[in-house]
DNA sequence: GTGGTCTAGACCACG
DNA sequence: GTGGTCTAGACCACC
């Protein structure tokens, strides 16, 4: 899994580590019960901080995308379940970007297809192939 | 259009006003060519300082959404084109969003359905076209 | 002459009147000695309080543009002299100009050559064809 | 390099400010890659409110002259391109700048000299070339 | 009346 | 220690 960090961006370092291994967890380039790098593998591969990396892993335990053993390391947690609390935040982010993509013209067609373009590139596993059709 | 505000939440009041702002416009509380309420004013209803809403009706103005006039204060644009930085930005949101559904065991038909309901919920002007009936 | 003024502007309108009609003159589409609108006439015409082409004679008055004679109305000055403050300002001008232009990568025989072609636009009678060389 | 402040003048201080340093990295006393002063550091030499400096840096990051590195601090951007935009601005500030020019009496040859020494007070790195001895 | 600017002093997030 | 945000209250330029 590749790391690209922009220091000059406004979102801070570990939400882009933690938004990039989301994304690589979610692409299927990490798959549940494996190993997550080390905190301090993980600073030097990217250059940061391992206080930056720390504060990352703690954020991914939280919401329950990783667990944290101490013998064992980090590890990506099983497929999790959509609680209330997460469908009101996906709700209100997906109300957001849809009054801006309407904004820019974009019409709903186009808008739904690119939803479909970009979920479909996710994890097949949990994505699914021919298996919900 | 209502205003609530989060004052304990890590992201910055400004952000909130604005999204809010962008949501309402939307959604059709606010047309294009009319205006939004005087930055006093705002500040008032919203319970803030005049400077953040300044700095609110700044960043709408500098991502196209509104234009401030200096005779008839702020006004709603008309909708806009949707340019490769835009979708760019909207891809890569999209991106982790749908990853992070896909983690907390959203199918891909009940992402989906989730999307067009919502985008449906948006501005008919702008949302358009007589096919979703 | 043509005015057209842009009330989203920064720039305040009685500046963007007076840069028009600064460089109106300039052009010798007014010439030293003609007459321009009256105050009610040039506000009727460009759609804007007598008020702001008051404060915009005014100013070009200041400046030695024009004249005001309580019966004749406002008429162009003959062409001045290039005070020290004058070639103060002008030579500060020029150096945030300079900077900018070095900054975006423009080539010193560039920005000479659109000078040039600039300056030569201007009122052949100040800028001189044949006769200064 | 010195920074000089009227606080009587029209133009708003986080302006001049900008100017200001625009004017100095074109000069070359401040180099691509090089720091600028911290926001406090700027503010307290300066005499002004911390927020003054920091509206002058957030605007020359949108122009594009400097980088804000949420290590680093604030650096010099290397020069970038002249774009549709800016060429459109530098040739409208010209354009007055020589109507004004010729008003007082300048002849083209006087201002053209005046262009060319001002130009080539600028950062030789960026004005390039060996042509100008 | 409007928006724009500025201050002094404060708190917080980040690394 | 850095930049980012926010407040309360003020003054000014513009129309």
């Amino acid at each position: 899994m590749l790391i690209t960090l922009d220091t000059k961006s406004s979102i801070p370092i570990y939400v882009q580590l933690r938004n990039q291994i989301v994304t690589g967890i979610g692409r299927g380039e990490l798959k549940a019960g494996e190993s997550l790098p080390t905190v301090r593998q993980l600073a030097a591969d990217a250059g940061v901080n391992t206080m930056t990396v720390n504060k990352t892993y703690q954020l991914l335990k939280a919401e329950g995308f990783i667990e944290i053993d101490r013998r064992k390391g980090a590890t990506v947690c099983p497929v999790g379940t959509a609680d209330a609390d997460y469908r009101e935040k996906l709700e209100k982010e997906l109300e957001l970007l849809s009054a801006e993509a309407s904004l820019k013209g974009m019409e709903k067609q186009e808008f739904l297809q690119l939803c479909e373009k970009i979920f479909r590139q996710m994890n097949p596993e949990n994505a699914g192939g021919v298996s919900y059709d």
